[in-house]
DNA sequence: GTAGAATAATGCCAGTTTATTTATTGAATA
DNA sequence: TATTCAATAAATAAACTGGCATTATTCTAC
């Protein structure tokens, strides 16, 4: 349904004009090579203006012809497609441990990659130059190759103001407002994206992973934490202070354990990363049967995965259980948004299948049957290159939007 | 941030239109009576734009000229304003056990009422004649005072297909697959809008009650059940198959009590009105001293609020936790959401203090600090009359929308 | 010749710009 | 005090223009 109206936007020829461009492009980019004509059956728009709109994006280079298409009985189509080296991209992920970043071009393909660790409890300073070094060894070559750089992308865990560009508070690595957008831009001198980590990691679904096909999703990323971001026709959703998605602080038990946040009973105490290692080590403790009794160092999330994937029940078990506590906080979300899809992120899922399926069953069983009819729970479609991935599609987002 | 286009409306003049048409009409319903500068003042509008299309909505009765502003050093400006009795609109909510309707102008003013008792599990065609019925009791008068009827909104309780206009099922009314939009459009025939109970309320709440001033919120109804509508850009937001905002089936206790849904802990097994005259009498049964050993005949709601109203603690101890149930619930809500407003419905906030100070006090206790700061958690404006004027706002909804 | 892709020429809708009319205030003047 | 006349603001008329729609034409293949 066409949204109501109140004090949105008017309709004017600038805006009407924009509007057009930007959807003949993402036609172009989600279904070309495509031919004129079949551009404007899809869109409902008239052949000339489609040759019109073509034409400008021809001229931005934005667009180009490539080959011609089978004819079916009338002069071949000529084929249009995305100018993929027009531009090249940075996405980069600003993790706790490390930072990840590459450089592709507008398909997402990549181009460059560069990781920096990082340090536990580092500076702020340190931590900042660490970014702008990490992007620095993937700028270099995009400067010498002489293709312009559209943008750069940043998705960074904890709380961000996207609309400043701001790193508003990042608990994990104890650093709080980082105006990463205009640092990076007064860097690099060109337009900078920042946004939170689950809501990039959303954008690179949508693009160019499970979330391809779909509109409106949800997505799920399990770590220390549990966050989501929703996804409303092809957009992000946003809310007043940008704190949506905390899923990890939904309560599901009461009377449960205190939380961080102070409390009782959320997800996160059950289902997040830490969590599990700290009911793994728990069982160890009180004498479980376990491969895991031999093993030396502190227990930690890839062990526990080792040892499920040589067998250890224990190790699975835990796994499983894991699983069963997301299943109860995904079941809540399918009741509450009767979704079409969640994609869920993270190495708990992407590392090993018990989790997942442990997951998948308990929300068969505990969601409404209505609901569960319609959802898909998938894993990510990019896997552990879904940060940067997600990253560059910020800036890609942009560039296929209305201008203005 | 405008949406992404993809492959929505194309651009078009008579979108162009329509649009800019809408977006007057409504600036003239929230904002009047306003003078047509203003108009193109706050739209952005160039004056002759507003004078032109002003003029086709004063060819169409919907806009009237009413007095003159007063001047300011120039000439006085010409007020305009809807003309409230172009219409009339007939709204109803069907619920279990009566069906209530109001007949209403375009400014969703009272002009008739009507009430219609449904006994317990009532018959299908019982049912469907009884909201015949209680119509043509107020389409009655409208034909006769001449006026045109708009057309008929109808808020059900229960699983809606708003699209078709069915009623897919009433499970407390035990009745499936209504097709209420043919029915009543072949009966009346005039346009018919049928949607759920709790989206039909918030549509009220955004028009006429606590959701004017705002456009995105989140309505909850509590009552035999807990359902969530939730409100996006003054608009709805759908799901797949129209079951979206079944809070009242969301875990919030992992092994708790089983639900009628077949899942454990649910919401609604602690925070609904059953479950709270349920837990009522388990108190009772206990031997709990309070004026309530004394009533006759089976508690119910409405015996608890008037014990709680006149001092008995065990009463008001029952209601405030509910409240903390509940609250437990909506604490959720915020965490997962950030919403800017919670409005909530039934019986249990409007009838007595006690279960929304609770409440509010437990999400205060339990979500985080930074979405709780953004939040207002408020009864709802509109009241016992909410049902019906929700439903004559899903008539009024369509004209102010964009034609086409 | 026919069919389909692409485009050129023209039309026309609807917002924009510019100028004009209408109506009021208020200060200067008689 | 009454009259005149800028100044100001609302509303509209006239002319302009941007951009989609319609129609006709060209191009290329079957």
């Amino acid at each position: 349904m066409t949204p109501m109206p109140r004090t949105m936007q008017t309709g004017s020829f600038r805006w009407m004009k924009s509007i057009n461009k930007s959807i003949i492009l993402n036609v172009i980019r989600e279904k070309g090579p495509i031919p004129r004509a079949e551009i404007a059956k899809v869109t409902q728009l008239t052949p000339p203006t489609v040759t019109n709109i073509v034409g400008e994006l021809l001229d931005a280079g934005i667009v180009v012809e490539s080959d011609l298409g089978e004819s079916t009985g009338g002069r071949k189509p000529i084929l249009l497609r995305i100018n993929a080296s027009a531009f090249s991209v940075i996405g980069v992920y600003a993790g706790v441990d490390k930072i990840r970043a590459m450089s592709a071009d507008l398909d997402g393909n990549l181009e460059g990659e560069a990781e920096v660790p990082i340090p536990p409890n580092p500076d702020r300073s340190f931590y900042i130059r660490s970014i702008i070094d990490t992007i620095h060894q993937l700028a270099a070559p995009i400067h010498h190759s002489g293709r312009p750089l559209l943008g750069i992308g940043v998705g960074m865990s904890g709380w961000v103001d996207h609309e400043q560009g701001i790193s508003l508070s990042c608990p994990s690595l104890n650093l709080r407002n980082i105006p990463l957008r205009d640092l990076l831009e007064r860097e690099f001198s060109v337009p900078v994206e920042v946004e939170n980590g689950v809501r990039t990691l959303a954008m690179g679904e949508s693009w160019f992973g499970e979330g391809r096909e779909i509109a409106d999703f949800i997505c799920v990323h399990i770590g220390n934490e549990v966050n989501a971001a929703f996804v409303k026709e092809h957009s992000l959703v946003y809310s007043p202070s940008f704190t949506a998605g905390e899923l990890g602080h939904t309560t599901v038990d009461i009377e449960g354990p205190l939380c961080g946040c102070g409390n009782r009973g959320c997800l996160e105490v059950f289902g997040s990363s830490v969590a599990m290692v700290r009911r793994a080590q728990e069982g160890l403790d009180q004498g479980v049967i376990s491969s895991l009794n031999h093993h030396e160092g502190p227990l930690s999330e890839r062990v526990l995965f080792e040892a499920a994937r040589e067998g250890d029940e224990f190790a699975r078990a835990v796994l499983v259980d894991t699983g069963r506590y997301l299943g109860i906080g995904l079941a809540n979300i399918v009741n509450l948004f009767n979704p079409r899809r969640i994609i869920l992120c993270g190495d708990l899922i992407s590392e090993v299948p018990y989790v997942l399926h442990s997951l998948q069953e308990t929300v068969e069983q505990r969601a409404l049957a209505t609901p569960v009819a319609d959802v898909t729970i998938v894993p990510a479609g990019l896997g552990r290159n879904g940060g940067p991935m997600g990253a560059v599609t910020l800036v890609l987002m942009k560039l296929f939007q209305p201008q203005h």
